[in-house]
DNA sequence: GCGGCTGATTGACCCAGGTCATGGTCGCCC
DNA sequence: GGGCGACCATGACCTGGGTCAATCAGCCGC
């Protein structure tokens, strides 16, 4: 038992994105992005300049609002870099985190999708720089590039899949079981691998946790403490990583 | 006070469906219903030829298996006529009731969507007819006519407003509230006018709501019962109707 | 390296709704 | 039109997790 201050070593935040300035991509990083995001995979590189040509460049810190819901949904955008959360607001308060996109990933919503208005708001929970399409744009670019029209397919499909996976769970699984889920998914969708264990990549209150988990907040820091004192998890404020995956896979799949 | 026995007068099961044998449709049906379903609503009267040409039929009786969780998706339908329910199961035997599908509308999935798997059950809740495309015929169709893709496209990204709903309210809205949704939604996607409300006309047990709103059989019915009292809805075995819409609605709200 | 603020933790209490058990009744089928 | 089986209703009880309140500690800025 020589090991007190051990724990003090490591105890730096771990998460990336530690610079709080708004951050805007310079061009060919833009370009890059945009090639890696799943939606304009298929292009080949005239076809992604033509596409990167009707981007518009946002740049946010963190926690600034992209868009409010209930406003008219008139922009697509990728994440080139950073996070960013979508959360659905109760006439009572209630908040729901519904998803959370990094970089890559599609963001946003458009009358050509089926939406007029957003449903959600959307918040940057780290420094972020979009790429926005507006709705025409994005519509002629689906019809110029059926390509992209299948990839968007693709993905909303992936995400009605996810959805109706969490509807199945917050439909009577235990408080555990869904946090089990949703660490694991967000390892897959953010995770890093960090100390053996994978880190989820972006900063997550416990507040945030439970929006996502449909619980309380106590009541999540409640079953966090109990798998961080068997080793499941580490965590520190606002970051999160699980160090034994088979473990959190168990109490996951009951 | 003369009437105790008016009551017995309308106790006539009032869905329809009332045969019991699989349903199949004659050909000019088929063309019908094609064109009236989203998904091919674009086409000319030719082109839905095309379309109906590559389908295949199904009769089925009430309560049968259109696909079974985990087998490999290779099919996309149409209901042309009757209803279908979509169900996932849990390990510890919990069922949700993820989707519900009437006349005009697609089920089923098809890597071109993105599953690989059928990740839920099927069920018909009536005799139903389906038509049915093959994976194949179905990306051909789409690449063979882009309106086809982009209803497509419309379709999941409206199901899966939808389902992000279902997860929001599943996350901690009470029990009523969940309840009064779904049934106005029910009443929207499966709604026909009845004795001055709107029946129901689908048969769903007091299970098949609670695997829906993720709650007990005995609290639905327990609700139900206070409403049924209260004059907001009435109900039978395995139907429901909505005879006062505002006051589901001011529930809904909170 | 140290103070302070914000976010995390822990405890006590309570209630919505799950569970178990029983009885009621609608409607189908002969 | 009568019997029967599936479906539905109701009551009693119990527990997971929500709520309220108080304390603790990680991490940022100096």
């Amino acid at each position: 038992m020589t090991d007190q201050p051990q724990k003090r070593e490591r105890r730096l935040i771990p998460l990336s994105h530690p610079s709080p300035e708004p951050h805007v991509c310079t061009p060919d990083v833009r370009l890059e992005m945009l090639g890696r995001a799943p939606l304009f995979a298929d292009l080949t590189q005239d076809e992604l300049a033509e596409v990167d040509r009707r981007c518009h460049v946002h740049g946010f810190v963190a926690g600034e609002a992209v868009y409010h819901s209930g406003t008219t949904a008139s922009r697509v955008y990728v994440v080139a870099s950073g996070a960013v959360k979508t959360v659905r607001l109760a006439s009572d308060g209630r908040e729901t985190l519904l998803d959370l996109c990094g970089p890559g990933e599609p963001l946003g919503a458009v009358p050509a999708l089926g939406e007029e208005f957003h449903a959600d708001s959307a918040w940057t929970l780290t420094p972020t720089c979009l790429l926005g399409l507006n709705s025409n744009e994005y519509a002629q670019i689906m019809e110029e590039f059926p390509a992209v029209a299948m990839a968007t397919l693709k993905g909303v499909s992936r995400r009605l899949s996810e959805s109706r996976q969490a509807v199945h769970l917050l439909a009577g699984a235990p408080l555990a079981q869904r946090l089990a889920a949703m660490l694991l998914l967000l390892a897959e969708k953010v995770g890093r691998p960090w100390e053996g264990g994978v880190l989820i990549d972006v900063p997550l209150s416990r507040d945030d946790l439970a929006a996502m988990a449909g619980a309380a907040t106590e009541s999540v820091s409640r079953v966090l403490s109990i798998w961080k004192r068997a080793g499941t998890i580490d965590s520190g404020r606002r970051w999160i990583a699980i160090t034994d995956s088979d473990a959190l896979r168990a109490l996951r799949d009951g």
